[in-house]
DNA sequence: GTAGGATAGATTTTT
DNA sequence: TCTATCCTAC
């Protein structure tokens, strides 16, 4: 049992722990819920409550099932827990990512839902095109019925833990006049097929199993003496599902989460999960994590005044102990432009005043905001970095050098054929791709080996046919190159078993690669010629994508196999910046939680646009609910320093709208916050007629649950607030200012006017003119631009 | 089979 | 405005 170090004073991982998180630590038996509030130390009391665990010899590593949503949550994890347990926690083979966990016990049990081992795992794009050809093959139009949506619906289902059969009229009557269950059914049957998941099915799969199969669900909660879940507030039906499975038996189960931060509730996630949890399971103790180390008074003040306007709270009072700080400043601005404009100017000072740019963030509500400031930050040669938009391995090449080790993993895997049958071009079109369809289907086998029976006829041009069967004894080849105990035969790819088949053997078995598959890798990117083909291509993006794909050849030496490899890519594989040098970050206000900053500007608090118009036109007063949540992480990121801004006019696709501050920003408390504008008329003319009101919401959040969006709430101002659009720019009322923080480089000699020039971002252009540092190019590509000249190699 | 023009569409997105 | 996708003309 316990032996505890009979040392009389207490173990280091309980040092420097307030009350309830000492609690949060110490109670590891019975359900356990902690209610944490932003920077109340949540994620030091989870590792340590691991770390007491393995001390008290309790359970072994792994017999520890520790789940978070993110990658960088688990990774944080496990670096946090190493620092407390040592190498123990590379014993800990459960701590990840809900995804990640499924994917892991499905490959065990991949043959009872009828998959095999190595499975694909694919990703959206692949799961659009496959919904496509379903789509297009039962006769519907997809412009009516577009991929995205089925998509959409399919990812939804799966998240609430419904299989086809599971679906009733009313869920099935969303797509295509009740279609929707059929096409479902299809789009499952194909996976199977293929031999592959989507992300749904890594949770949805091992759910059916865990269900059917008494003794694989006993074996994990045998298994799995303590359980232990972050972010429980963003848990879907499934994985809540999952949970009560796994912890049934034992039902010791810890789950921490913040209702307050429930952000996720579009993707499938479910608060009442949180809030249900004690009727879940009856008798848990909750403990309330309030005291918080991040923010200043002020910060924490003006966000607990805005998420008081929302209901249903479970309710929490964020204290702290800190130095009241700085009021949150609020600035209205002219315009968009005018908006970067004056971050870029603030971010200045804060450089001058020797903080490091690694302090500051900009977090916006939509990916689209992140434009403006590029563009500004480009120009005054500040440094940058956005987070999210498209990740690695969302990027063409890599998804295209992906493919190309796919198929080779797996030749079954027709998503990855398609991809690069004629990828670089090598005179395959649709007509031989069709023909190759055709073989497929009729002989019911994967693409790979109908092409390689097709090549054996004369059905196709004589051309097509001899690319085709190059192509196929090159995959032919780097198979063999690949698993060389295993000669490969294309008519016997690993395939799930069919029915009357053997199916495949030991197909998925780990082989020892015959060689490294980093250097497998590079030969089948130089022999297929796609690294001859971004080479050949001049534009400006080519050179990234080769640096992309060393990259990518560079991050497989950290993997035993191929296959390993490959289910890193799909699971984990994000493009979170490595430690470069400072730069200020990008990102949105979802890919920000969990995260701090000194300094955050927090920008665009419009009505339309945050709360977002969609929001409010859609999702009546939960999704407004949802918004304010956002707002309330939003300013919580802030440890010393936060700045809203709004602007009165933007650009929206193109045209000009008048816009109206966000609602959240007069839901800030007065006394935390300080105002300025540089707009005439002084005193916002918003605030006094958000303020006209006693309850300014009660006609917008309740009844129909439509809110006016800023079109009638505008109206309701009149005058010169009145809403209107703009084709052109609104005239600026400040004057133009032009702004540079040299980053001390001298003028450089070696740019004239006239010159040809490249640009990491924009490519090729022509020097114009020349102002200082800053020139003026006209780009090939992207048109004419200012840049500051460090940002430029001369050709 | 490909290159360019027309057209519709456009949140947030862990995996 | 920008972009991804479709369609038409070579």
């Amino acid at each position: 049992m316990t032996e505890l170090a009979p040392t009389p004073s207490e173990p280091p991982y309980l040092r420097g722990l307030n009350e309830p998180q000492r609690e949060a630590v110490l109670t590891t038996d019975g359900p356990v819920l902690v209610l944490a509030g932003a920077g109340t130390g949540k994620t030091a009391a989870l590792t340590r409550r691991l770390a007491h665990i393995l001390y008290q010899r309790k359970a072994w590593p792994s017999e520890i099932l520790a789940v978070t949503f993110t990658n960088k949550a688990a990774r944080e994890m496990k670096e946090r827990v190493g620092h407390l347990v040592g190498d123990a926690v590379e014993g800990m083979p459960w701590l990840g990512t809900f995804h990640a966990i499924g994917a892991k016990m499905l490959r065990r049990h991949a043959e009872l839902v009828g998959l095999h081992s190595n499975f694909t795992i694919l990703d959206t794009d692949d799961q659009k095109r496959l919904l496509k050809q379903l789509i297009a093959a039962n006769d519907l139009d997809e412009k009516r019925w577009p991929a995205r949506q089925l998509a959409g619906l399919i990812d939804g289902w799966k998240n609430k833990g419904l299989t086809p059969k599971d679906l009733d009229a009313g869920e099935s009557e969303l797509y295509a006049n009740g279609r929707g269950q059929d096409l479902y059914q299809q789009y499952q049957d194909r996976l199977r097929t293929l031999n592959a998941c989507d992300f749904g099915d890594l949770l949805l799969h091992m759910l059916v199993i865990l269900k059917e199969h008494a003794q694989v669900l006993e074996q994990y909660q045998q298994r799995f003496k303590y359980i232990l879940v972050d972010e429980y507030q963003d848990t879907n039906a499934v994985q809540y599902l999952w949970l009560r499975l796994l912890a049934q038996e034992r039902k010791n189960i810890a789950c921490v989460g913040d209702d307050d931060q429930s952000i996720y509730s579009w993707r499938g996630a479910r608060v009442e999960n949180i809030l249900k949890f004690e009727r879940d399971f009856p008798g848990a103790t909750v403990i309330r994590l309030e005291q918080n180390y991040r923010s200043t008074p002020h910060i924490l003040g003006a966000a607990s005044g805005v998420i008081a306007n929302n209901g249903g709270r479970l309710g929490k009072m964020l204290w702290t102990e800190l130095d009241a700080g700085e009021k949150v400043k609020v600035l209205g601005v002219w315009d968009g432009p005018e908006e970067a404009r004056r971050v870029g100017e603030e971010i200045e000072a804060c450089q001058r005043a020797g903080k490091s740019l690694d302090d500051i963030a900009i977090l916006v509500r939509a990916q689209h905001q992140t434009r403006e400031f590029e563009d500004r930050f480009i120009s005054i040669g500040l440094p940058y970095r956005i987070i999210g938009g498209y990740r690695f391995y969302e990027r063409a090449e890599i998804r295209d050098a992906l493919a190309y080790l796919r198929i080779i993993n797996q030749p079954a895997d027709d998503l990855a054929f398609e991809r690069i049958v004629n990828t670089p071009k090598r005179g395959l079109g649709d007509k031989a791709v069709a023909q190759i369809h055709s073989l497929a289907r009729a002989e019911g086998v994967p693409l790979l080996t109908a092409a390689a029976r097709l090549i054996g006829t004369d059905e196709l041009q004589a051309r097509a046919r001899n690319a085709l069967a190059a192509f196929i004894a090159d995959i032919a080849r780097w198979r063999d190159m690949a698993f060389s105990s295993s000669p490969s035969s294309l008519e016997e790819g690993n395939r799930p078993a069919q029915p009357g088949g053997g199916g495949a053997g030991e197909a998925g078995t780990p082989f020892a690669d015959a060689i490294p598959h980093p250097e497998l890798a590079r030969i089948v990117l130089d022999e297929s010629g796609y690294t001859a083909m971004l080479q050949a291509d001049k534009s400006a993006e080519s050179a990234g994508r080769l640096e992309n794909l060393t990259e990518l050849v560079r991050a497989m030496e950290e993997y035993e196999s191929l296959g390993a490899f490959l289910e890193h890519v799909s699971l984990v594989m994000d493009n979170d910046a490595l430690a470069e040098d400072a730069k200020v970050t990008i990102m949105t206000i979802h890919a920000a939680k969990g995260l701090e900053y000194d300094t955050v500007f927090l920008v665009g608090w419009e009505e339309g646009l945050f709360p977002s118009q969609r929001a409010l036109d859609e999702g009546g007063l939960a999704s407004l609910e949802e918004e304010r949540r956002l707002a309330y992480v939003a300013i919580t990121r802030a440890r010393r320093r936060a700045v809203i801004l709004h602007a009165a006019n933007r650009r929206i696709y193109g045209q000009w709208n008048s816009s109206l501050p966000s609602r959240f920003v007069g839901e800030l408390p007065r006394e935390h916050i300080e105002e300025e504008t540089t707009m005439t008329g002084g005193e916002s003319l918003w605030r006094a007629n958000w303020s006209e009101h006693s309850d300014p919401f009660a006609d917008t959040t309740r009844g129909t649950g439509r809110g006016p969006g800023w079109q009638r709430a505008a109206g309701k101002i009149g005058g010169e607030w009145t809403s209107r659009t703009f084709t052109r720019e609104p005239a600026r009322v400040m004057e133009a200012r032009a702004s540079a923080v040299s980053l001390g480089n001298k003028g450089r000699d070696d740019i004239a006017v006239g010159c040809r020039v490249f640009h990491q971002k924009f490519g090729y252009g022509r020097v114009e003119e020349i102002e200082g540092n800053k020139l003026e190019i006209e780009f090939e590509k992207a048109g004419r631009k200012r840049v500051m000249d460090s940002f430029v190699t001369v050709e």
